[in-house]
RNA sequence: CGGAGCGUGGCGCAGCCUGGUAGCGCACUUCGCUGGGGGUGAAGGGGUCGGAGGUUCGAAUCCUCUCGCUCCGACCA
C-alpha cells in the first residue's frame, strides 16, 4: 500500500476530550472518528485492527467447535418480555418504534434471539452439544461513556452461546471456551487473566471474567501470580478430560473481582508474595446459567428417555472493539503505539527518506513489492514529507517494522530496519533485514 | 440521574469579567530552498463565534431557553 494512496489522517496534537492513552493515540493516529457519546466511525487504520482481532477470535472460537452465525441488531420485544429481561435491563436498552409502532430493541446482547433460533429447529439431545456464536455491534446506552471505544455505547462484541443436555456436559462447554479464551488473548499477547466474578443481569453461578491489568482499568482485581505463569500451549488439550484437568487448575489459585474478594480468604491461601491486586480491563466474560432463559422460552429438547427437558446454557463474550484499547493501553509509548505483529495494521513500514531521489523511490518500491509477495502486508511511506515527519507518523500508528531507506546507505546496498517494540535500529543488507522480519513473522 | 465544566476556521486554544461585528499555534494551498527525527522562506485561503429568542444604537462578550460534548460519582463487554 502506498501512503499517498491511503487514508490515514494523523494529528499531532491530543484530542481535548480523551483521557487515557489508547483514546488519544486511536484519534491521533487516525484509527477512529467520534460521532457521537460513545459512538465512533472506523477509519481504515482501525477496521483493519479490528478486522485482525475478530479473525483471530474467530479462529480461536472455530477450533473450539463454536459455529458463526449472524443475528441481528435490532430484536423485537417480545423476545424479551419472554425472558422477563425487558424490563430488567432498564434503561440500557436502546429502543426503536417502527412504523407500526412496534418497539425494537437495539441488541445489548443476545440470549433471547440464540435461544428463539434454538428452540425453533433443534428438538432433540442427538443435535447436542451445540455452540453458536456471532461477532456483531451491540448498543448499551450507557449513562456515561468514556475512553473512546473503551467504554463506547455501540461496540463489537463476540458472543457465543452454548447448549447441552445437562450441567457435567454444560460445564464442559464452558471449560473449552474457558481455554479458547485464554488462546485468544495470548494470540494478541496480552496476559488475560481468568477472575471468578458476579454474574449480574446476565444471570447463573459460574462466571469468570477475563481481564488485563492495566493502570486505566476500571475495576480492582485480585489473584495469586501463579496464574501468570501459567502457559494454556503448554499442553496438549484434545480430550475433554485434558481440557478440564487445565481449566480446574486455573481455577485452583486464588482469583477475584472487587465484588467477590475476600480478604481472609486470600491472604490464608496465597502467599504475600505471590499476592497480586491491580485495575483490571475486562476484555471477556462467561458465565454458565443453566436454564435460565431455556425455561421461560421453552427451548427444551427430547433427551434419551424420551423425556422432556430444558437445556443447558451458557453465554461467552469477548469485548472485540475493546480489545483494540486495550492493546493499545498495554503496547505504546511516548511515540505512539507499538503493535503486537498479530493485530498490527500492517506488518511493515517502508520510509523513504528522500523523496526526489530515483534510486530510492525505486528501492522502496521494489521492497515493497516483494514483500507483498511474501505476504507481508507493508505500507509505503511515499509521501512528499520530511523525514522527521514519517518517522513520527510511523512510531505515532505503530508498524512492527521500519524500513528506512535513504541515499547515505543504498549507496552500500544496506538498508535501516528498525524494531517498533524495543526502539532498536541496525544497518544491515537489504536481504538480511527482509530475512530477519520474515524469521520473525512467520515463526509466530 | 446527582455534581462540575465546555461549545470561537480541520485540531488545540486566547478574546467574554470591564459590549464597538475576531486572534494565535498547528494543519491546509502555491512557489522556492531542503530532506537521517514533526526543517525553512515567501505568498495565500478558510470562521460571524453550537442554536433560538431577548436587552442594546451596537452582542462572541450581558440575560433566557435549547441542543451537543466532556469531567467526577453510582452501573457496565
Amino acid at each position: 500500500m502506498l501512503w499517498s494512496n491511503y487514508f490515514i489522517p494523523t494529528q499531532k496534537e491530543n484530542p481535548a476530550d480523551a483521557k487515557i492513552p489508547s483514546h488519544k493515540l486511536m484519534v491521533r493516529s487516525g484509527m477512529i472518528k467520534q460521532e457521537s457519546a460513545g459512538i465512533y466511525s472506523w477509519l481504515p487504520l482501525g477496521i483493519k485492527v479490528l478486522k485482525n482481532i475478530e479473525n483471530i477470535i474467530r479462529q480461536e472460537q472455530e477450533r473450539a467447535g463454536a459455529i458463526e452465525i449472524l443475528m441481528p441488531t435490532l430484536q423485537s420485544s417480545d423476545l424479551w418480555s419472554e425472558s422477563g429481561r425487558y424490563d430488567g435491563y432498564g434503561e440500557e436498552m436502546l429502543r426503536v418504534v417502527d412504523r407500526h409502532d412496534r418497539i425494537l430493541i437495539y441488541g445489548p446482547t443476545n440470549e433471547e434471539q440464540v435461544t428463539e433460533i434454538f428452540r425453533k429447529y433443534v428438538k432433540s439431545y442427538k443435535n447436542l452439544p451445540l455452540n453458536l456464536y456471532h461477532i456483531q455491534w451491540k448498543f448499551r446506552d450507557e449513562i456515561r461513556p468514556r475512553f473512546g471505544v473503551m467504554r463506547g455505547r455501540e461496540f463489537l462484541m463476540k458472543d457465543s452461546y452454548s447448549f447441552d443436555l445437562n450441567e457435567d456436559t454444560a460445564k464442559i462447554s464452558y471449560y473449552k471456551m474457558f481455554v479458547a479464551y485464554l488462546k485468544t488473548f495470548q494470540r494478541m499477547e496480552l496476559k488475560a487473566i481468568p477472575v471468578s466474578a458476579e454474574s449480574g443481569p446476565i444471570g447463573g453461578n459460574l462466571s469468570h471474567e477475563f481481564s488485563v491489568i492495566a493502570p486505566t482499568g476500571e475495576s480492582e482485581i485480585f489473584c495469586d501470580k501463579s496464574i501468570l505463569d501459567l502457559d494454556i500451549n503448554k499442553k496438549n488439550l484434545t480430550t475433554d478430560k485434558e481440557i478440564s484437568e487445565a481449566v480446574e487448575n486455573y481455577l485452583s489459585f486464588y482469583s477475584a473481582t472487587d465484588e467477590k474478594h475476600d480478604v481472609n480468604n486470600f491472604n490464608k491461601t496465597v502467599k504475600k508474595k505471590d499476592q497480586i491486586s491491580g485495575r483490571g480491563i475486562e476484555i471477556g466474560h462467561i458465565f454458565s446459567f443453566g436454564d435460565k432463559y431455556s425455561k421461560p422460552m421453552n427451548a427444551s429438547i427430547v433427551n434419551a428417555d424420551g423425556k422432556i427437558s430444558d437445556v443447558y446454557m451458557g453465554s461467552y463474550g469477548i469485548g472485540v472493539s475493546r480489545l483494540v484499547a486495550t492493546i493499545i493501553e498495554c503496547f505504546n509509548d511516548d511515540d505512539g503505539i507499538i503493535w503486537p505483529i498479530s493485530v498490527a495494521p500492517f506488518k511493515v513500514n517502508i520510509i523513504n527518506l528522500k523523496n526526489n531521489d530515483d534510486d530510492c523511490y525505486s528501492k522502496c518500491i521494489e521492497i515493497h513489492n516483494l514483500l507483498e509477495k511474501l505476504g507481508i502486508e507493508t505500507i509505503f511511506d511515499d509521501r512528499d514529507e520530511s523525514a522527521g515527519k514519517k518517522f513520527s507518523d510511523g512510531d505515532l500508528i505503530g508498524v512492527p517494522f521500519q524500513l528506512i531507506i535513504g541515499p547515505r546507505e543504498l549507496k552500500n546496498g544496506n538498508v535501516e530496519l528498525k524494531i517498533r517494540k524495543t526502539n532498536k535500529k541496525e544497518i544491515i543488507s537489504f536481504e538480511r533485514a527482509i530475512d530477519k522480519i520474515k524469521s520473525i513473522i512467520f515463526e509466530e
